[in-house]
DNA sequence: TTGCATGTACGAAAAATATCGTACATATTT
DNA sequence: AAATATGTACGATATTTTTCGTACATGCAA
């Protein structure tokens, strides 16, 4: 029943994907660099994850283990389908361009978009 | 000040950007098609969204008129960013490619991509 | 000029999210 | 063993976002 994950929820599910298995306190730790919520808040809402099916866990041990049961590449599409929708239009080409024009890419960056273009056009 | 739309506002924006002005009437029989929502609804809406500075008005007339004060550029750019470091982990390649593989392009549009592309490396 | 259609204003409720406090269990240190 | 640190559970509250009802004004048609 996929259900998409809330802001809050992508930021812990960046971690995880990050780190493939997470105790709240790892999470924790590097939510708190960026963000200034307490522990049980992001406990709770790992739990939360876990009743919506984002994540599954390991409860073995004292400390339970967290990991990831979407992909990351799933709420990436899901992210760029919705704002594709809403502020491009419905357009992925016009996004592409906006992101290389306004999000700098390096030469190397740039030589690998070109060469994945051609491949992409061979195997069509 | 600068105000980020929430989901609501932004299917909103995306309709006053398309017709440049709007009544409120206008808005809401376009969005009525995909959603269901009451028409004073549309209107609180609109008014907390001129509140928040996201939107000027015309109210000469009886019935008021809205313009967009954010450009649909910069709501882009606001939500790429968003992405960005939400689910791509912060880069902006990675999310072309990803975009470029799922989002089948005509190729058309690759050949403008490409286009783009090369015109950007020369001036650099 | 009466009555209906169309409009705005805006408080209040509902729904969705996020935050926190407290209770309680189990390790670990002294 | 007692004290302290670390962990989960979970209800309650706060905050944010969305929805709606009601009051009221004005244009317009019968």
């Amino acid at each position: 029943m996929e259900m998409k994950p809330t802001e809050s929820e992508l930021e812990i599910l960046q971690i995880i994907w990050e780190k493939g298995q997470c105790s709240v306190r790892d999470v924790h730790e590097i939510l708190e660099k960026t963000k200034d919520a307490g522990y049980t808040t992001t406990l709770k809402l790992m739990q939360i994850m876990h009743d919506k099916g984002l994540v599954e866990r390991d409860t073995t041990a004292k400390t339970h283990l967290y990991k990831a049961l979407i992909t990351r590449e799933q709420a990436q599409n899901t992210a760029l389908d919705k704002i594709i929708s809403t502020v491009f239009n419905g357009s992925s080409s016009q996004l592409v361009m906006q992101v290389l024009s306004n999000k700098q890419a390096s030469k190397e960056e740039l030589d690998m978009i070109k060469n994945y273009l051609d491949n992409l056009e061979k195997n069509n």
